[in-house]
RNA sequence: GCCGCGGUGGCGGAACUGGUAUACGCGCAGGACUUAAAAUCCUGUGUCCGCAAGGGCUUGUGGGUUCGACUCCCACCCGCGGCACCA
């Protein structure tokens, strides 16, 4: 009775001396033949290894070992993602800190990794979470900082209220959070983003694509990620109507104002004010306003004489505008107003009169003035743009009220009683340039579109601004004004699953106001629609019922005019088409049905939105131009009046970077008063993450490192004074999106990696993992990637030869369904834990079944009975191996027996070297089975008593599943006498002659269908072959008489046709 | 809706560049060993007709190209993944 295969014995052995003699330490000099392969390295979690991890990791580690046979230097690493919510969450939950369960999860999933047998380099693990790593990913946002691509910004973001925290826009998966699954909202704090959008960057993302050895639908789910779309921007001038102010303290600036708008006036890409568009107001130096002015400034500045000149914040309180001596001494409640500066006191102002208003019930009225503009009695213009919504929001905590009462521009003249305190006003030009601008955008606001169809522009017959468009409140007529403010109320309050969700019904209201067609100087009206997004290129369009669907929808909704400007090509019935559109430009979609398009656009669906190319109609003198052809034509045109360029937008939008969490990388910034944003410097990193109890999120917005007051108070590192630690901490994708140079040079506490190292082992040759990471790891890190090639972390002469993608070729291994089929859940009971897999069959077994599973790629069920089935052919393998090792013992001159033997093995070499370095490991698993199978069962016979191959013979095999079941092939190996390990053993060759047979196989056909087989030649030619063939009766009963046709394929087949 | 991937025995899957469809594994059936069972080994196994020899049919469906189609083309159906009013 033979030794019995003992899985656990061999591979604790193995495991353990690969371990002890660092037999997969990476050398120290790798060539330029080096070979670096990398696996996405996993998040360590409390449930441990999925059975997932193994099949990529298993993938890696057989072309690991594969290249190192093969002769290569080989980078094979392993590390720990180790920051991220799940680990706070679960601490949380548990009370037990996020350091502790993180280490204690590496711990048991190192374990759990080691007990595969995988060819790691250890001694270059990295932890993200260690300070020692995470001072560099500190290093590299400040790099970020300094290089202008990391920026705080008060936009509203994607919110998790379960996680509670802001998240990126890769995180959100149809509306709800990638993590956890709950309804994303909108929520407007604070955030750092990295400008991944940067022009410097954006096209390298995306045509970087281009180059790589990736699957393609993960660079299309990258490349439409990124969405870059090709067009045209145009500027539709909103026709003017009464609605400016203007005050001054002297009469005679009315006439300089006047001029001003006359100069403004003669732009060319404005409508001239007429006198009725503009009210001046003369106020006199004693402050009484002059009469014929008086009702109409009334209305707007209240009763009192001069208030809003002298209150030069332009504050305006409940209605009315309050005397600012007044409201500064009750607000400040007896502090001292020099010693505050002056956004202080207006926030003291709001606060105050916030808490009145919500005594009496009543809400507060209060706002800045939009444009400020000052003039000094020398003539210098002042010019600052109040950024009320900031101030208001940061102030109050909440979203600015919507209801903003009115835009006015506002021009405070300064006399030599009231000199002008210079700090308080930013000197944008001395010139009238600015004062000029902001008047224009106030008088003739310009709406600027994107659009993909400039052809179409002769079709737009309105336009429509997202609900959010800063230009909605000035633009709105008083009419109109309720309506659009309470439509903007409730696309305020839905979450963006909401404005989904509703997709097909789309919702608008008119604003009253009109705009002018450039092309052809059609008034067209404007709306406000939430179906278009205030994020996606100008956050307005030009609607183009006619040719497009959405707008068709809309436009059918609410009876707006449709004006057919290109005529399908394909249409047949052109005279058809000229009788409703040519005399009739412009319909109804009343009419539109009426005139049965579902006919001319040969039944479409949405037949009255045709989207296609063709010729031009209903567009002026460029009738009959090619769609394609014109819409070169038109943007050129626009180009040449100043109206419109081209211009190419993406959807893709900036990073946000900051969690309201606490276990992730602190972002070294600190807040100062006087400085601002401060970087934290280089020699203080890292900033390390304050060791303490309370880590719950808040859910305000503010992180829970925000409660930490001896932590978040600090000097500030410029002036010395007192400044406020950044208390957001980075995302979990901060980490994982460096991680690979670090591998390169794991210790080094000088720098992030040694250059030298860097381009010893850079770029990576083969990265395997997930791909769910299509859209997140991968974009991010080939993002950082680019960027520390841009300022020469990564040596520029390094990227100038090998360019500036991080990962020449990837791989995403299948996801591993439960045996039910479904995708494993706890829920479910179907997971399979690798721990209890490698127990009962042993890591070997585990590795090939993974492998033999199916393609690397695709979806799979798990199968215990496949697993066995595994077992089974490993035990035979080992039970054979143990019988051809006594045998060589006493045959040491062993031939082998059969022919046929010799060339099976070098078919066997063939076909797993190649499919190794195709990934088809699936197929490499079965060629080794039927080896197998053919040396050891021979004409029904097994192989007991003798053996049908040579000793190098059964070398080549144990070295072929060397790389597949590591443990078994090295201890066979050493039972056959080899001291040193089978791991750098030269992998075999291949003799392609010896590979071809000398007898091959040629199908006969009689009319394609097979009708026989005969032995020949693999150089037969077409009279053997067929002389043979007819010798065959089979054959010859299908060809009684002269064949029409041969079809003869050398080596393969002969087909008669009759 | 759009984009991508896929659809082959009872199951996981294989098939070069258009050339024997169903390799390999699982399962199942029969046999050997055994007092018996398990394990192991051997044989068979797409499907229909037939005692057999043999023949028909078969790669989601329907067409087409070809001497010959899982493979190429057209239309459709189904499944999976991604995006989702992106102007």
């Amino acid at each position: 009775m033979r030794e019995k295969y003992n899985h656990a014995k061999i591979e604790r052995k193995w495991q353990r001396r690969w371990n002890e003699e660092k037999l997969f330490a990476a050398p120290g000099a790798a060539g330029p033949d080096k070979r670096y392969v990398l696996d996405m390295f996993p998040y360590p979690s409390a449930q441990g290894l999925h059975v997932g991890h193994p099949e990529g990791y298993t993938a890696s580690d057989i072309v690991s070992r594969y290249f190192r046979m093969k002769g290569f230097p080989v980078l094979h690493p392993m590390g720990f993602d180790s920051f991220g919510l799940p680990a706070e969450n679960y601490a949380i939950k548990t009370g037990t800190h996020p350091a502790v369960t993180t280490a204690k999860n590496i711990r048991n999933m190192r374990k759990q990794i080691k007990s595969l047998g995988f060819s790691y380099d250890w001694d270059r693990e990295v932890i993200t979470s260690d300070p020692s790593y995470y001072q560099w990913t500190q290093w590299i946002f400040l790099q970020l900082f300094k290089h202008g691509l990391a920026y705080e910004s008060y936009a509203p973001i994607n919110w998790c209220p379960s996680c509670k925290t802001g998240l990126a826009n890769e995180e959100v998966v149809a509306g709800t959070c990638e993590r956890c699954g709950t309804e994303v909202t909108k929520k407007s704090i604070k955030q750092w983003l990295v400008k991944i959008t940067d022009e410097r960057y954006i096209e390298r993302l995306l045509h970087g694509l281009d180059k790589l050895d990736w699957p393609e639908n993960i660079k299309l789910l990258q490349k439409n990620w990124i969405g870059r779309s090709e067009g045209a921007e145009v500027d539709f001038s909103v026709a003017p109507h009464p609605r400016v102010l203007a005050a001054t303290t002297n009469p005679s600036k009315v006439v300089r104002f006047k001029k001003l708008l006359a100069s403004i006036g003669t732009a060319p890409d404005l409508v001239t004010p007429a006198d009725e568009h503009i009210k001046t107001i003369e106020v006199h130096e004693d402050g009484n306003l002059r009469e014929n002015a008086e009702a109409k400034a009334r209305a707007y500045f209240g009763k009192t004489k001069l208030p809003v000149l002298a209150v030069d914040t332009g504050l305006y309180i409940d209605g009315e505008t309050h005397d600012p001596a007044m409201v500064r001494r009750t607000a400040l409640g007896g502090k001292d107003e020099s010693q505050l500066s002056r956004k202080q006191i207006m926030e003291h102002i709001i606060r105050h009169y916030s808490s009145v208003a919500k005594k009496h019930g009543g809400k507060v009225n209060a706002y800045w003035i939009d444009c400020f503009a000052l003039v000094t009695p020398d003539g210098t213009v002042r010019f600052a743009e109040a950024r009320r919504d900031i101030i208001l929001t940061d102030t109050l905590h909440k979203p600015v009220d919507p209801h903003f009462p009115m835009r006015s521009l506002y021009i405070n003249v300064a006399t030599n009683k009231r000199p002008v305190d210079e700090t308080e006003h930013e000197e944008v030009n001395i010139e009238l340039k600015p004062v000029k601008d902001a008047l224009s955008k106030l008088l003739c606001p310009v709406i600027r579109v994107f659009t993909t169809r400039p052809d179409t522009l002769f079709g737009a017959t309105y336009m429509v601004l997202s609900p959010e468009h800063e230009l909605v409140g000035s633009i709105t007529t008083p009419d109109q004004k309720q309506a659009v403010e309470k439509y903007q109320t409730s696309a305020a309050k839905k979450s963006d699953l909401d404005r989904t969700d509703l997709a097909k019904e789309k919702t608008g209201v008119f604003t009253g106001a009109y705009a002018i067609n450039p092309v052809n100087g059609a008034k067209i009206p404007i709306w406000i629609a939430d179906y278009v997004l205030r994020s996606y290129g100008t956050g307005a369009i030009m609607a183009v019922p006619a040719h497009d669907e959405r707008d068709a929808f809309f436009a059918e909704k609410y009876h707006l005019k449709f004006r057919h400007v290109i005529l399908p090509k394909t249409y047949s019935q052109t005279q058809h088409y000229w009788e409703i559109f040519a005399h009739d430009a412009e319909i109804t979609t009343q009419e539109a049905f009426r005139y049965d398009y579902q006919q001319i656009c040969e039944g479409k669906e949405v037949p009255f939105a045709y989207t296609g190319e063709g010729t031009m109609i209903n567009s002026g003198k460029y009738d009959g131009m090619d769609s394609v052809e014109f819409k070169k034509v038109i943007t050129a045109w626009l180009q040449r009046q100043g109206k419109g360029k081209t211009a190419v937008n993406y959807k893709l939008r900036d990073w946000v970077f900051s969690r309201q969490r606490y276990w992730g990388e602190p972002i070294p910034i600190v807040h100062c008063e006087k400085c601002g944003h401060v970087a934290v410097p280089e020699k203080h990193l890292p900033v390390k993450l304050p060791n303490v109890k309370k880590y719950k999120p808040t859910g305000t917005g503010e992180s829970p490192l925000a409660a930490i007051a001896t932590w978040v108070n600090v000097k500030c590192p410029q002036c010395g004074g007192p400044a406020k630690r950044e208390t957001n901490t980075m995302p979990q994708w901060a980490g994982s999106n460096w991680y690979w140079l670090r591998y390169c040079d794991p210790h080094n506490d000088k720098k992030l990696a040694d250059p030298e190292k860097l381009k010893q082992w850079l770029p990576v040759d083969l990265y395997i993992g997930g791909a769910e990471h299509a859209v997140l790891h991968l974009l991010y890190a080939r993002f950082i990637y680019k960027f520390l090639c841009d300022i020469e972390v990564i040596p520029k002469e390094f990227v100038k030869k090998n360019g500036d993608e991080p990962f020449i070729k990837l791989k995403n291994q299948g996801l591993i369904l439960g045996e039910d089929g479904q995708k494993m859940s706890k829920s479910r009971g179907n997971v399979v834990n690798p721990d209890d897999v490698i127990k009962k069959f042993g890591a070997d077994a585990m590795r090939m079944y993974e492998m033999f599973m199916g393609p690397f790629e695709d979806v799979k069920p798990w199968n215990t009975k496949g697993l066995i089935g595994m077992t089974r052919f490993l035990d035979r393998v080992w039970e054979w191996s143990l019988f051809l090792i006594e045998w060589y013992k006493d045959n040491p001159q062993a031939k082998n027996l059969h022919h046929g033997i010799v060339r099976q093995l070098h078919i066997t070499i063939k076909k797993i070297s190649e499919d190794i370095e195709n990934f088809k490991f699936n197929t490499a698993i079965a060629q080794l089975m039927t080896y197998i199978k053919k040396v050891i069962v021979v004409n029904g016979q097994s192989y007991e008593g003798q053996s049908l191959l040579k000793r190098e013979e059964f070398e080549i095999f144990l070295k072929l599943m060397s790389p597949f079941a590591p443990h078994i092939a090295e201890e066979l190996w050493e039972r056959l006498g080899h001291q040193k390990s089978i791991m750098y053993e030269q992998w075999p060759l291949y003799d392609e002659a010896k590979v071809q047979d000398e007898q091959v196989k040629f199908v006969v056909q009689v009319n394609g269908k097979v009708r026989d087989i005969v032995i020949a030649r693999p150089d037969a030619t077409v009279d053997q072959v067929r002389a043979l063939a007819l010798k065959s009766p089979k054959v010859r009963k299908y060809v009684a008489t002269e064949p029409k046709k041969v079809v003869f394929v050398p080596g393969r087949l002969i087909n008669f046709v009759v």
